[in-house]
DNA sequence: GTCTATACACTGATAGAC
DNA sequence: GTCTATCAGTGTATAGAC
């Protein structure tokens, strides 16, 4: 009856199985989300699928099971824009816009999901371990260098101004993602805890870092 | 020995010596700070204080009150950096490298301090309220408007760009915080979790984001 | 697959001796 | 102030009926 974890795929289950087990992920996602791994009930869980709490030990058989499970579908969800962003084989700027772009429309969707990452992560720096290899890395497939490369040569052509890929990427994810995962603090010191006034603020981030980031570099 | 007690440090004092409140805050903001609120266990505050778990309850009465003290003490360490920035009258430039200089200090000092206060704040804004009053907010004091009227007037001077003042800052911080924050996931992605990779890098960055920041709005 | 009932370890907190 | 002992509640996980 565990067949399903090792082949790993739901090819084999019925319509109604899948539902279940579904309705158990997105639950599990919410909850875990919201109370992180030491705080998220199974009880709660369960009550937000509809189901037994007996049922979700038949399905994941821990909670540590269902958690990681959980934690890997968040964690994949924002690893393809960057890859995509790398692998292509646009100019710097246009790479640039084009992440800028999409990883806060990502980000607006899936709000809560780089804080509970990134919680989760500093709790237990292990756990990346385990969902690595499924979640390529970028030295792997030599992207960083590529960027460096192209950086290179952009510098050469008095396109850009030096800039290292690492410094570069660092500075782009930093700015997209920080005012969204410590949204309560500088939504609280900027905005008197104005959440109207913090998301029209956030929009009107959405021009100005892509903006911000290659005047910066512009040379 | 009378020098113990004007010697600010605990290197004088045997474990004895050290009051016992103190000691319980010790181990409890290392626990807190390791295993968020609700991964945290009082016996594991009592064993790492050297006293029995009975006695946490005399001194504070629950782990809520435990936990909203060393949240207090925690978050009010990275406030006056901020707002000593935000009073000075140097010009931008000397305000932002001031604040680059003094936030990584403080950052190398104590690193996990930001995860644990970003964390702890996605699960529970309401911390936030309880101990707003004693961490000034910005507005109360117009520094956010003084930051704006000096950034105005050095842009008619020609020394600056057009940036609003809570764009620069959470630029500032964004920039300073993150790859702290979210070193476990930068570290692996960019450098194969290769912790002294990182660390050099950081060392790198202390020169680096300053001189971006400032490049970035030079007119 | 789904349920009820339950095992049983652990947690925060208190009572009471010294 | 500090300890031992213990309670009442809650948590994950399992057994077994259907």
């Amino acid at each position: 009856m565990w067949l399903k974890y090792i082949v790993n795929t739901y090819s084999f289950m019925t319509e109604h199985e899948m539902n279940t087990e579904q309705k158990i992920l997105d639950a599990a996602k919410e909850v875990f989300q919201q109370k992180g791994m030491t705080g998220a009930r199974m009880q709660e869980i369960a009550d937000k699928a509809g189901i037994n709490k007996a049922l979700l030990h038949y399905y994941y058989r821990t909670k540590d099971k269902l958690f990681e499970k959980v934690f890997e579908l968040a964690f994949s969800l924002f690893i393809p824009k960057v890859k995509e962003m790398m692998i292509s084989d646009k100019p710097v700027f246009e790479k640039i816009e084009f992440f800028v772009e999409n990883y806060l429309n990502l980000l607006q969707k899936h709000p809560y999901i780089p804080g509970f990452v990134i919680s989760e992560l500093n709790r237990n720096p292990e756990i990346l371990v385990k969902i690595i290899g499924k979640n390529i890395q970028l030295k792997e497939n030599n992207l960083l260098e590529k960027l460096e490369r192209q950086i290179s040569e952009e510098v050469v052509k008095g396109i850009i101004k030096p800039i290292s890929a690492e410094n570069l990427l660092t500075n782009v994810i930093s700015l997209c993602l920080f005012p969204i995962v410590a949204k309560p603090i500088l939504r609280g010191v900027l905005f008197e805890n104005d959440e109207k006034m913090y998301e029209a603020f956030l929009e009107q981030r959405r021009d100005f870092v892509k903006e911000y980031i290659i005047n910066s570099i512009k040379a």
